[in-house]
DNA sequence: AGAGAGATTATTGTATACAATAAAATATTA
DNA sequence: TAATATTTTATTGTATACAATAATCTCTCT
């Protein structure tokens, strides 16, 4: 698959933007990129215009693009929806998951549980993403499959952060177990509900500083 | 808000999409375009690049921009993903809504009954509109509020001829008012039911035309 | 000195020109 | 004639030039 200038700007903006090299406000000068790049304008611009929809940056006509990171408000929603559309495919999995599907988590949280032992936070990491986007191909939706993924890889920055904090990856692993445990069972129901709880933690946690920051206003 | 022409034109193409303007497998010439709204092809350009993310177009480097319009199966996943995300919406409506959103929503239907008993399907369709889009206000969780706006507005064309099945916008109306219902009695659980069915009977429908299509392979 | 008008600069938006590549048409050979 | 090679044409991708607008600076006047 070959890729144009545009393309392959767009991705590496893309990638930019969610590795917070770039800050909240912050304007995208075109020209400063296409020198970067060492290219012309209109690839740039053309990069531009594919991320607008992403929410990632947000174009104000005769004046420029500039980066949107989102706020504590913002970043709780996400994390809702987030945990919205993990219970969503959580249900669907229950009811529609492979044998295949469910031996890949079974052996997904068994490695997990050897990274945890060997306090091997990347390795676990990796394989929490394993263990989620099964279930998102699981839900047999491939709508639903790739918003999911969409979502999930803009709110890795945070995630990571989430996993640092003391004892949350055993927590994590636990309720990986039991979610299994819900999908063999066939309980569509419980599967979502603790889909959504195992994301909704990071909800709270952000509530909390948020609430701790005191915004008034 | 001024808009520059690549916005006026971004949005004039989508409608001509979702309006079903151009077919599956049609490629949109940049110069053809660029004539008809009497401007060059860089405006048209990139207006096409905002589009790529919506998933109404696809881009083959080195041969064109292409309208993709779902196909049956894709169609049936959009309407399921339809109904999880109103089903989410539901759930935390029925947690969240406020006194003013509980109003407008019997206020609705309310008017949704008198266009039913003057035969009057425009007019009901609007205030469908109403009852759905204040369902996702109400959610309190505004990235939910707007991509179930984006997909009900994507699934607008195929929703109308549901509306045209003989009784649906009868017990359509019955299922606003149970929904309604659930909300004051603050039946989470519940309205998330409701909703999901009310939105996957058009997923039933769609899956039934499938079958009768009987495409093997 | 501060406010406002005008000129200057910088930056975005659009048009055009050119380059690169793929599709189509034509010619060539077995 | 069928298959392949070659040329031609059409179309996309990129660079550059120009136009339009917003931001900044400078100068004037009170």
């Amino acid at each position: 698959m070959e890729r144009n200038k545009a393309e392959v700007i767009a991705t590496a903006l893309e990638e930019a933007i969610l590795q917070g090299d770039y800050h909240d406000g912050d304007r995208l000068d075109e020209i400063k990129i296409a020198g970067e790049y060492g290219v012309s304008r209109t690839p740039v611009r053309e990069a531009l215009q594919k991320l607008l929809l992403s929410g990632l940056i947000e174009q104000i006509p005769r004046r420029g693009v500039f980066v949107r990171q989102p706020g504590p408000v913002e970043l709780i929603e996400l994390f809702e929806f987030m945990a919205e559309l993990e219970s969503c495919c959580g249900r669907l999995a229950a009811l529609r998951i492979s044998d295949e599907g469910l031996e890949t988590l079974r052996e997904t949280n068994k490695a997990s549980r050897l990274a945890l032992a060997a306090n091997d936070t990347d390795q676990y990491y990796e394989y929490n993403e394993i263990f989620h986007s099964t279930i998102y191909r699981e839900s047999g939706n491939r709508i639903l499959e790739s918003e999911s993924l969409r979502l999930h890889q803009r709110l890795k920055p945070y995630r990571r952060i989430q996993l640092q904090v003391r004892g949350r990856p055993a927590q994590s692993l636990a309720e990986h177990e039991a979610i299994v445990a819900s999908f063999e069972a066939g309980e569509s129901d419980k599967a979502s509900l603790l889909l959504r709880e195992h994301v909704a933690v990071q909800v709270e946690k952000f509530r909390h500083l948020l609430s701790s920051l005191d915004l008034t206003g």
